[in-house]
RNA sequence: GGCUCGGUAGCUCAGUCGGUAGAGCAGAGGAUUGAAAAUCCUUGUGUCGGCGGUUCAAUUCCGUCCCGAGCCA
């Protein structure tokens, strides 16, 4: 049976302005925020992670933010887990909106993940010795290609972070990556909540001003700062901060960069990230695509509608 | 003013013992099932600073000029 719960994914490439639209639309209706921005979950990356600010966060109840500790490695299949037991939670009739750009947890949220447990360390830590050196990494790869041809010819043999995640399982779960799909392909669920998927795009000079006036208000706001504060609490190996405004940081401090290059690289590397954004969702036909700059009224009428019909029975006041 | 080293793809540079050139980064496109803001794949014609000379052939050798850096005056 569905729940009459409406749910609504807000999509799209970093600074597209997601978390506002997201933090109208929530006061508009009164309805719930849940992050689903791979970094935002993570405590102590704030200005990096370009987290809502306090008073933001106030506004409307905001779920799975902040809230893993620090030098975790949160991962696709615990936040689908965290999700659904934060989502069952909440209140039946509040329009639930999703926010992020992670294209992979709004897929593993969507469409699952695969009922696999978690790799033993002891496996982990045995595949990741023997990719660290070109020999090593080619044989696994002639093995898994031995294995699993069908799976091995969708991975490339030097993308060493997908080809040991499959030789992972094959080790732990005893199949392979193309069994274990097509028995989780048998048992899918579909998602349990009616479901709008909105999408927030810019032209692309537009978006890159977006991430330069966003950078330039991080370095002023002491993104610097923070990541000092990580390294002197130890956390310089934390794989969070490989990501796009902290590795660049890491490396300024680390090779003594000038802070102009600072501010050059991470507008380029997010640029990147947008673009890899960008090429994830568009694939996804179920997304409702919007203008940045003229679309919201667009959009938030398409969302009421949405929410309208799913939440049947009782006439809300809305309190506020 | 003299000497030295540079001037090659948007950037940093490699190279051609004379047969018109190639890496990394950027840019563009794509993939993506437990690190995903990660990881990986595809994509490189540019008066080889200008002008002359030698040569069948010069980006490569020679001359000269221009530009940059350094050293000596």
């Amino acid at each position: 049976m569905k729940s009459s719960k409406p749910v609504v994914f807000i999509v799209g490439a970093t600074a597209s302005g997601k978390s506002q639209w997201a933090l109208d639309m929530a006061q508009d209706l009164s309805g719930l925020i849940v992050n689903c921005d791979s970094i935002q979950l993570y405590r102590s990356l704030d200005i990096g992670a370009a987290k809502p600010s306090g008073a933001e966060l106030a506004m409307v109840p905001h779920y799975l933010y902040d809230y893993v500790p620090e030098g975790a490695t949160m991962t696709a299949g615990n936040y689908s887990r965290d999700f659904f037991s934060c989502v069952e939670k909440l209140p039946q009739e509040k329009p639930v909106f999703v926010v992020g750009g992670t294209g992979f947890y709004f897929q593993a949220i969507e469409k699952g993940m695969y009922p696999v447990r978690q790799t033993p360390p002891a496996i982990q830590q045995e595949i990741a010795e023997i990719l660290k050196t070109k020999e090593g990494a080619a044989k696994l790869y002639d093995e898994f290609q031995r294995i699993d041809p069908e799976a091995a010819q969708k991975i490339h043999a030097r993308d060493f972070y997908r080809l040991g995640r499959a030789m992972e399982l094959i080790r732990a779960e005893g199949k392979t990556v193309t069994q274990i799909q097509k028995e989780f392909a048998e048992s899918q669920a579909p998602f349990p909540f009616p479901l709008l998927k909105v999408g927030l795009r810019w032209d692309r000079e537009v978006l890159r001003e977006r991430v330069k006036r966003r950078t330039q208000k991080m370095l002023e706001d002491g993104l610097v700062q923070e990541v000092e504060s990580l390294l002197a609490r130890g956390l310089g190996e934390w794989s969070a901060l490989q990501s796009v405004g902290y590795k660049e940081v890491l490396q300024y401090l680390r090779e003594k960069k000038s802070s102009h290059w600072l501010f050059e690289t991470i507008v380029q590397n997010t640029m990147g990230l947008a673009k890899r954004q960008r090429t994830w969702f568009q694939r996804d036909t179920g997304i409702h695509w919007f203008d940045g700059a003229t679309g919201y009224a667009g959009a938030s009428d398409l969302v009421k509608k949405f929410t309208k019909d799913h939440q049947t029975g009782l006439l809300k006041e809305s309190r506020g």
